[in-house]
DNA sequence: AAACAAGGCAACCGCTTCACC
DNA sequence: TGGTGAAGCGGTTGCCTTGTT
């Protein structure tokens, strides 16, 4: 049977939209509304996909969209959701007033994404990536997590080379002409530390993260004085890990995942939340409440560089 | 200055869900 | 209840800009 075509292929443009157009369509719109996208570019003058004509419009062109940077408390609030939503990008957006799905969709895959990996942190679960080693961990026999440990040090150590070798080379070109600044000088010393450091923790009978394996309550301490990436530290006193409860509840209570518990909310607040349509674009009434969200990272769980 | 690589973002594609008949 | 079109949604692509070699 088949369905038709919401449009003629042949006879659309596509591509990126002329001045023109978006006046075409914004001052169609603002006369007549955006009922039946079908019908608008037809009406509207415009040889385009309705589809388009939406998807231009609630992207860019609706007037009360935000254009500019993501500021530092909705970069947050997109990595707090994701961690509970995952890629529920509609849902996501419709906690920040003026940002589309794709705005955030992209501004995650671009920017946040990066962000996490580089404090040590998987982008899929939320959990550092030492944390989910010490998981794969506990599903083998003991020679196998002796190989699974030296296989992820091999990795790291690989990736610390690269990066040291490089820096090391650019520093000793410079070095060689007697221009190096006391900065430069500094950053050869702190590089000569960490080989030093890592040296010593690959020669290690136990990594330190070996105690993780060892108890349910990892002595975050053992890791050394906070996790520190850039400017981003998790100094938290080692009472509880760096990246929060709310990444562990599921394996703490055991049974809910993260739609489990977002339909639980959502129950909870007698909000529908089974689709967009409803609370896209925050224009309706949140089920995080007034206060913003549900879970609350600790004060050190800082994204901003 | 030119070539190349990487980043960023708008737009598109195709599947799913909703609403209506 | 099933068929159909419209709309929603997430993933992907492609182009433009910026940075690096």
């Amino acid at each position: 049977m088949g369905r038709i075509p919401c449009c003629e292929k042949d006879n659309v443009k596509r591509g990126q939209w002329t001045p023109e157009e978006d006046n075409k369509l914004s001052s169609y719109i603002a006369q007549h509304g955006t009922r039946n996208w079908r019908l608008i570019p037809k009406n509207a003058g415009l040889q385009r996909c309705g589809k388009s004509c939406r998807l231009r419009w609630t992207n860019y062109l609706r007037p009360d969209l935000k254009h500019g940077e993501f500021s530092d408390l909705e970069e947050q609030t997109i990595v707090k959701l994701h961690s509970i939503v995952g890629n529920r990008w509609s849902i996501i957006a419709a906690q920040l007033p003026g940002r589309t799905d794709n705005d955030v969709k992209n501004h995650w895959n671009t920017k946040l994404k990066r962000k996490l990996s580089g404090m040590g942190i998987d982008p899929v679960t939320h959990k550092p990536f030492s944390h989910l080693m010490a998981e794969i961990a506990t599903t083998l026999e003991p020679p196998q997590v002796a190989h699974l440990a030296e296989a992820a040090l091999g990795c790291f150590k690989d990736e610390m080379l690269h990066l040291l070798t490089k820096k090391r080379v650019d520093l000793q070109l410079k070095q060689s002409s007697l221009d190096l600044t006391k900065q430069e000088n500094k950053e050869i010393d702190s590089i000569e530390k960490i080989k030093v450091d890592m040296s010593r923790v690959i020669v290690q009978e136990q990594p330190p993260h070996y105690d993780m394996l060892q108890s349910n309550k990892p002595n975050w301490e053992s890791l050394g004085n906070g996790f520190e990436c850039g400017q981003s530290s998790f100094s938290n006193g080692g009472d509880f890990p760096p990246w929060d409860h709310q990444s562990m509840c599921s394996e703490i209570s055991g049974c809910a995942t993260r739609d489990d518990r977002l339909q639980g909310k959502i129950e909870e607040d007698g909000d529908d939340f089974g689709r967009g349509k409803e609370v896209r674009n925050g224009s309706s009434s949140t089920v995080f409440g007034s206060e913003g969200l549900l879970w609350d990272l600790p004060s050190d769980y800082d994204l901003m560089d």
